[in-house]
Order: C-alpha cells, then structure tokens, then sequence
DNA sequence: CTGAAACGGTACCGATCGGTTCCGTTCCGA
DNA sequence: TCGGAACGGAACCGATCGGTACCGTTTCAG
C-alpha cells in the first residue's frame, strides 16, 4: 500500500485532468482519489505544475506510441492515422487532446504545461513526417504538416459532435490531398 | 457611472473570459475591473454561469457578424473565410476561438455554456453552407462540414504556433479539395 | 417634491484553493 | 535488530472561490 505513490498520483490525476481540465481538479480530489497523502504528494512533486507537466509528458509518449502501433496496425500509410483517430473519438468519455485542451485552457504561452503541449503537437507532426518519408510521399515535411490540421480539426469536430464521423471526414480531405499530387 | 452595468460585466467578462479562459477569472475580478458592485451582478444575473452564457451568445452574434463582412469584403466566396481568420490570427493577443475553448475547458455536455458553444458552430456551418450555395458548388451541406473542420484545426493550430500560417495552410486544403471535383 | 429603481461599496458566508508542517506507521535493507 | 526512508492522515495556513445581505447614494419619472 506505501509504494507507488508516484505512480497512482499520476494515473490519477492524468484520468481527472482529461475529464475534467486541468483548473477544475484540485489537489484535494487527486490526494482522495489516488489515495496518497498530502505529504507524500509533495515529496513526489514540487506542486500541482509539476505534476500537471509529468503527466502531460507520460501522455505525450504514451499517445505517440499508441498512434505508432495502430498506424502500423492498419497498414503504415500515412492516412491511416485517421483510422486511429475514429478508434478513439468512438470512446464513451472522448475528451478531446489533453494538449490541444491544455493550450486552450492556459493562457500563459511560456508555462511549463503549454510547451510541453507544443512539444508533443510537434512530436507528433515528426511522427506524422516518418509516415511520409515510408511513404514515399514527396514534401513530407509539408504534408505532415497539412495532416496535422486536419488531425486536429478533426480531434475537435469530434468533441463536438460526439462521434467518430470527423475522422473519415478528414480522412477523405486527406486522401483528395494525396491524389491531387499524383 | 450609474447606467450600463449589465453591458459593462458583459464586455469586461468577455475580455477576462476571451484571455484567461473562464474558470481562472473569478466574479471579483469581473467585478473590480467593470468598475460594477456585487450586488448589482446578481441583480442582473442569476450567477456566474449566466454571465458566461450570455457572453457566449453575443459573441456568436458579433463573430458571425465580423465573419459575413469580413467574407464579404474579400469578395464573397466561401475560400475567403480562411482570409477572414489570417486577420484574426495575426493578433498579438490570439487565443483562440471561444466555442473551441469552451468545449475543451467545460467538460459537462449539458451545461449552457456548452450548447451555446456548440450553437455557435451549427451556426457558422450554416453560414458557410450559405456561402457554398451563393457560389453555385455543389454539395454545399457536405462542403460545409469539410470547410469547417479545416477553420476548427486552423484556429488550434495559430494558437500553438502564433502566426496566420494556419490559415493559408488550411486555404490550400480547402483549394484543392474544390478543384477535386472540377 | 417624493419615492422607487438602479447603482457602487462593503462585510460576511461556507467551501475550496494550493501549500506547509507534524505525527505515527509501515516497510525493508544493513 | 535497528534505523531511516517512504508512506497516509490530519491540522493548519492565507487566499480566493461563488454567493448573500445590507447600506448609502444617485437618478429619474410621476
């Protein structure tokens, strides 16, 4: 039951920062929740922004591995991160992207939470980039990039409007995108 | 000094809103920097939530209203509502668009603020279906949705990265998936 | 001239915020 | 067996949260 602390804070307050935002949980909920002691939680942590930019970092590798197997999962191609993206936005409790949320909600540019959010959106347009470049897709850079808007267009239509549409949405830009190419 | 209380909470809310997000400006605040009593807050309205609802509705007018014009100035066709959010983006103060930040900062789907938000975009789907019909292309329900996905991972997008880039970037997309179908 | 309406200011409410400190226990390696 | 590290629990801090109640002033129509 003593060890672990680290860990459970984590898992818990990443579960509670996507639920609810990172401003609607306090510390109290996460320290009753994971069952971790006041005390304990500041040994592990300086304080809630340390912890809020721990668990942004777990997120950040723990998604892009995530989009990595399931691209590779559906055939490597580049368009079929989409097809990862309608896995997800089909969950009951589809809250979005913690960093597209995470910058939406900090104002402050320079805070440690809104760079490591930049920082994951750039590592997943490298991500995106790989694809190309195995692909064979010319201007892989460029199209990373395009990809990249239109995962996040999608990620939000998909916050709105509940379903997992948005994806194939952008799937089909996408693909007219490729095809206007060749 | 007397008069326009109501107005004055409504504009100072918007802007504290607009540039914090909602849950880290706190009544006091609105009311210190309106210049407005507490009392006469909940004379007019019922609470916070109703001051953020009622922001949100006189921003979906006025943000359609700007967009129209801005369309309109451009010449009046459907791209041109990526030129109307390059003038946006290229603020100094950017934060991107309220409805979005709503959606991701308010995690109850019932709350007010939440329909409203989502009002806001029915809406402005509307109006680029309408701009779709003006111009004579075909499918203009469909190409509403696609443009407005590409507007949504446009505005994410500017806000990460501070620049009108996005919108071009977006413009392009939405170019070649009009030149798809002639 | 009078009275009601609208107003700004302030004191106050319970609750919660992030954070500090201390205490008693549990666990584990030397 | 012993000591220290890691832990959970709780008391406590000043500050702020959203919200209520009361006060004195200003404004303006009847």
């Amino acid at each position: 039951m003593a060890v672990n602390a680290r860990a459970r804070l984590l898992s818990t307050a990443e579960s509670l920062f996507y639920a609810n935002g990172i401003h609607a949980v306090g510390v109290e909920r996460i320290l009753s929740e994971s069952g971790v002691g006041r005390a304990s939680f500041y040994r592990h942590f300086t304080g809630k922004e340390a912890l809020v930019t721990a668990v942004l970092e777990g997120r950040d590798a723990r998604w892009r591995a995530w989009l990595s197997e399931r691209v590779a999962a559906h055939g490597g191609h580049p368009l079929h991160v989409f097809d990862a993206l309608a896995e997800r936005f089909a969950a009951q409790d589809y809250r979005g992207c913690v960093a597209i949320n995470t910058m939406t909600e900090i104002a402050d540019r320079t805070s440690p939470a809104r760079e490591m959010a930049a920082l994951h959106k750039r590592r997943v347009i490298e991500l995106v980039e790989q694809l190309m470049r195995d692909a064979d897709i010319p201007e892989p850079s460029c199209r990373a990039r395009q990809f990249a808007l239109l995962m996040d267009g999608a990620i939000v239509t998909a916050l709105r409007e509940g379903t997992p549409d948005a994806a194939w949405r952008a799937r089909s830009i996408a693909e007219s995108l490729l095809a206007a190419r060749a």
